[in-house]
DNA sequence: AGGATTCCGTCGGCAAAGCG
DNA sequence: CGCTTTGCCGACGGAATCCT
């Protein structure tokens, strides 16, 4: 047993906790759940994406590096678990790895049993729960054994290893990729009510994950970036078939950079995915249109043509209640 | 023997201390 | 100031013990 963690070790401990969190899910899910880490923290620590059908789970974890008489403690400020879409998943740290039990606990059944107190005057809720599973508490229905935590997000344990498609180029997202993924990062992060998330690891079709702070709801943007010049104004746009994987929840959304100017165009692509095989032809491993912003003669594509300067507003339109 | 009582570890709750 | 840990207390419930 090594000392245990001081005081400022103490958020890093948090922070080894949802690495561990992350790291279980991955190895649980054997792919078929994935992990999306935010770039800035607005109260979610990550989202989980579940292949099978597209949907995403908030996730909030709250790791614990000591126990208190055998039962982690946890007390949170009302105003942090107020999103009814979160799913809180609080645990111990322990050397090596974490404890034998979880809870994972929706939002609205924390806030219904745990206690709300006060502490120096701001509403707190207070709770605590056991590792040992055989306690019959107000807490059991939400413990799960640690090794057992996919199962609590609809992904059965024991599927076979989801076969991620090798890529062949070595450079499957080159720095035009990183650029065009960049751009449209900073442009969502413009608008005030969404939350931005990267995959962790990178190997999601999906690259950028946005979720609305008010309505909860999720969308993921496979960002492609071409490049557009005089010489070539109208630039093939692929997508690998192997990983494609339309869902109602995926987007694409394509983006000209312009060399000669070191800028982007002001138009863009947004697209369901759903929507992609209605103008997208075969061509080997790939499926592939032509992009050409501002054309005139790509009629079928104009329904999809926007400037860049309205993404932001439009993805908060796709994520407001219908 | 059977019911009542006591005991004790666990759980829930609350406040405050500790710490950078 | 924000966050986690610590101290302390009362309620609960199962089990051991006691009483008649």
């Amino acid at each position: 047993m090594k000392e245990p963690w001081t005081r400022d070790e103490a958020s890093a401990a948090g922070q080894v906790f949802e690495d561990r969190l992350w790291a279980l899910f991955m190895e649980q899910s054997r792919g078929h759940l994935h992990v999306f880490r935010p770039l800035l923290d607005r109260g979610v620590d990550g989202l989980l994406h579940r292949l099978s059908d597209g949907a995403y789970f908030p996730v909030q974890a709250k790791g614990r590096s000591s126990l208190r008489k055998g039962r982690v403690q946890l007390l949170v400020a009302a105003d942090s678990v107020t999103d009814d879409h979160v799913v809180i998943v609080a645990g111990e740290v322990v050397e090596g790895g974490v404890g034998p039990s979880m809870l994972v606990i929706p939002t609205p059944d924390f806030r219904h049993h745990a206690l709300l107190t006060t502490a120096d005057g701001l509403p707190v809720y207070s709770m605590s729960f056991s590792m040992q599973p055989r306690s019959k508490g107000r807490w059991a229905p939400w413990i799960t054994p640690s090794d057992r935590l996919v199962e609590r997000f609809g992904v059965p344990l024991g599927l076979p290893a989801l076969a991620i498609a090798p890529e062949p180029e070595p450079l499957r997202r080159g720095p035009l990729g990183f650029l065009g993924e960049t751009e449209i990062a900073r442009v969502l992060a413009q608008a005030e009510r969404l939350n931005l998330f990267r995959p962790f690891p990178d190997l999601e079709t999906v690259e950028l994950a946005v979720r609305h702070l008010d309505t909860g709801r999720v969308l993921g943007f496979q960002i492609k970036t071409v490049s557009v010049d005089r010489a070539s104004p109208n630039r093939p746009v692929d997508i690998r078939i192997a990983s494609f994987r339309p869902a109602p929840t995926t987007y694409f959304t394509v983006v000209a950079w312009m060399p000669d100017q070191r800028r982007f165009h002001d138009e863009c692509l947004v697209f369901p995915s759903e929507d992609l095989l209605q103008f997208a032809r075969r061509a080997g491993p790939h499926y592939m249109f032509e992009f050409q912003p501002g054309s005139k003669r790509q009629r079928r594509l104009d329904r999809y043509r926007r400037p860049v300067a309205t993404l932001a507003a439009e993805t908060e339109g796709l994520l407001s209640d219908p």
